[in-house]
RNA sequence: GGCCCGUUCGUCUAGGGGUUAGGACGCCAGAUUUUCAUUCUGGUAGCAGGGGUUCGAUUCCCCUACGGGCUACCA
């Protein structure tokens, strides 16, 4: 089995968007297929159209693409297993659970949900919990309490039935799970549960089974949620008599809330200031909308690295890789056992770090978008050199506008406590001859001007916090920038100039 | 309740019978920057508890506690 082809899944439910979770399940499996030269597949599993969402499955192949996370086969773009929707496989799944029928490891149950929940509640009263299964199947209603002519009648006539899997007694069920090893279950404390719905349509369990099966899965790598199903999965296999070709499995732990209880949920984002979701999402009945991390200003790259740390490692102390050096040293070996609570400030900082990576010229493409939409027009010369002065103080394109705003707006008002601070009663006649000195300056550059500055103040004996922090006031309107001669040289002389005059007018109104 | 999984600094993690228990994020401090930020340097902080096994357990075993998942004609 293990000089099999890796072919590997990711099988969403498109039952709204794909959570940050799904998309790390997603990286592993993408990860393993290219590190053994496998195939990544996307399986739609809409078998409770219920629950189906429109535009979910839509949100999960675009988070995928702007993830980078090209599969080979899938619905859009086919393949030779296909179709990749489970809705449009609904034929091939019958035909399984009739031969899980025929075979004893099946049968049917003619209770109505109606019924179930009744029971439910009444053994809930005597603080018991109902299951279907070995202790309880032979006091309901079904083919293995009934006769069998009944049982022939009740499903010629059509009547509403689903199929169970009839869980084998006394039985201990141990499988190999690639990250956690040997697990075992005890099959008295299953329950058969339903396999083939009355609607005709197949439950997951089935359906997941039967399609990997057909699709020649090699790797099933999927959330922890999950591993409480893997007993009933092996035992499918085996019952369906495809034991040669079951598939390995490795169930991946699962990412919590940075504080508190429980896994990460839809929610957990929006309460603590950072994405739960890749992309953008608007929920059509509700109306609300949740936070993306790609129109939050993060980078894929961030993303999928950030993703990729979470619960697994290198073993090295190497933090920063890239998609294709992630998919050279997986390993599912090295994922870790327990889940992971996400820290948003450690995704902001693998943000920044691929904000610095990027050259001026690209940072002022991406910059240029906020500053149009800022209603800002400035040559590209001019936004080149704000980005390459202010960029090293951001984590996201859109801070080069909160850092870097001052170099297209005139500033509207001066910090008050700076104000209170350095705008002494000599500060407006230092400045209007500092004026004096820029209007005479030759060449408006920063050296030079920094040097003229420097001299005029020597000359004068005059301290320099004192003109430099006033002067700074004046240009951008706070303590905060850049040097400031880079500053007064990028604004330009009149410019520079004119906010100085304009400064000390506003501040002797006070 | 039952079944299953897990537990190393606040967080993500390395390690694994004998280590000064390593790194990263955060935080704090110093240096540089005549501003702020960056950057650099340093620091803070951890093996859940109790029993074994052993010359020696953070590492192996058991128990407890805590955390998590599952327990639908959902996936």
């Amino acid at each position: 089995m293990t000089d099999r082809k890796v072919r590997v899944r990711f099988a969403p439910s498109p039952t709204g968007p794909l959570h940050m979770g799904g998309v790390r399940t997603a990286l592993f499996n993408y990860l393993f297929a290219k590190k053994h030269g496998g195939d990544f597949l996307l399986r739609i599993e809409d078998t409770d159209q219920n629950r189906f969402v429109p535009g979910a499955e839509e949100y999960i192949i675009e988070s995928l693409n702007w993830c980078g996370l090209q599969f080979n086969e899938g619905p859009g773009i086919g393949g030779n297993y296909g179709p990749y929707r489970q809705s449009e496989r609904k034929s091939l799944y019958k035909k399984y659970a009739d031969q899980l029928l025929e075979s004893g490891w099946a049968y049917y149950a003619f209770d109505t949900p109606e019924e179930l929940e009744a029971i439910r509640l009444e053994a809930e009263k005597d603080g018991e919990v109902f299951s279907y299964g070995i202790q309880t199947r032979g006091k309901l209603c079904n083919s293995l309490t009934l006769e069998k002519n009944e049982v022939e009648k009740r499903v010629a006539t059509g009547e509403n039935f689903v199929v169970r899997f009839k869980m084998p007694e006394n039985t201990n069920v141990t499988e190999n799970d690639i990250i956690r090893g040997e697990v075992t279950f005890y099959t008295n404390a299953l329950d058969d549960k339903v396999v083939f719905k009355a609607n005709g349509m197949p439950t997951y369990h089935l359906a997941n089974v039967v399609d990997d099966y057909l699709m020649e899965i090699s790797h099933v790598i999927r959330g922890e949620e999950w591993l409480s199903s893997m007993p009933l999965h092996v035992l499918l296999y085996k019952a369906l008599g495809w034991e040669n070709t079951k598939p390995r499995f490795a169930h991946l732990p699962l990412i919590l809330k940075p504080v508190g209880k429980g896994k990460l949920s839809k929610r957990d984002g929006d309460k603590m200031g950072f994405p739960v979701f890749p992309l953008k999402w608007e929920d059509k009945e509700t109306g609300e909308t949740f936070h993306g991390y790609r129109e939050d200003g993060y980078f894929p790259e961030a993303f999928i690295n950030l993703l990729a740390l979470l619960g697994w490692n290198p073993g090295t102390e190497q933090e920063i890789f890239s998609k294709e050096e992630l998919a050279g040293i997986f390993s599912l070996e090295r994922v870790v056992k327990s889940g992971s609570r996400f820290d948003p400030e450690k995704a902001k900082w693998f943000n920044k770090h691929y904000f610095q990576q990027k050259t001026d010229a690209e940072l002022t493409e991406l910059f240029k978008p906020v500053l149009k939409e800022k209603q800002v027009t400035a040559s590209d010369g001019k936004v080149l050199k704000v980005v390459s002065e202010v960029k090293e103080r951001c984590q996201f394109v859109a801070e080069l506008w909160e850092q870097g705003s001052f170099f297209f707006l005139v500033p509207e008002s001066y910090d008050e406590k700076t104000v209170q601070k350095r705008w002494l009663p000599e500060t407006p006649g230092q400045l209007t001859a500092i004026c004096g000195v820029f209007d005479s300056a030759g060449n408006w550059e920063q050296p030079l001007i920094k040097e003229a500055f420097s001299n005029f103040m020597n000359e004068k004996g005059w301290n320099f916090g004192a003109v430099m922090n006033p002067l700074r006031l004046c240009l951008v309107g706070g303590n905060v920038g850049p040097d400031l001669f880079k500053i007064c040289e990028i604004l330009g002389k009149e410019e520079t100039v004119s906010r100085i005059k304009t400064a000390i007018k506003k501040l002797a109104e006070f």
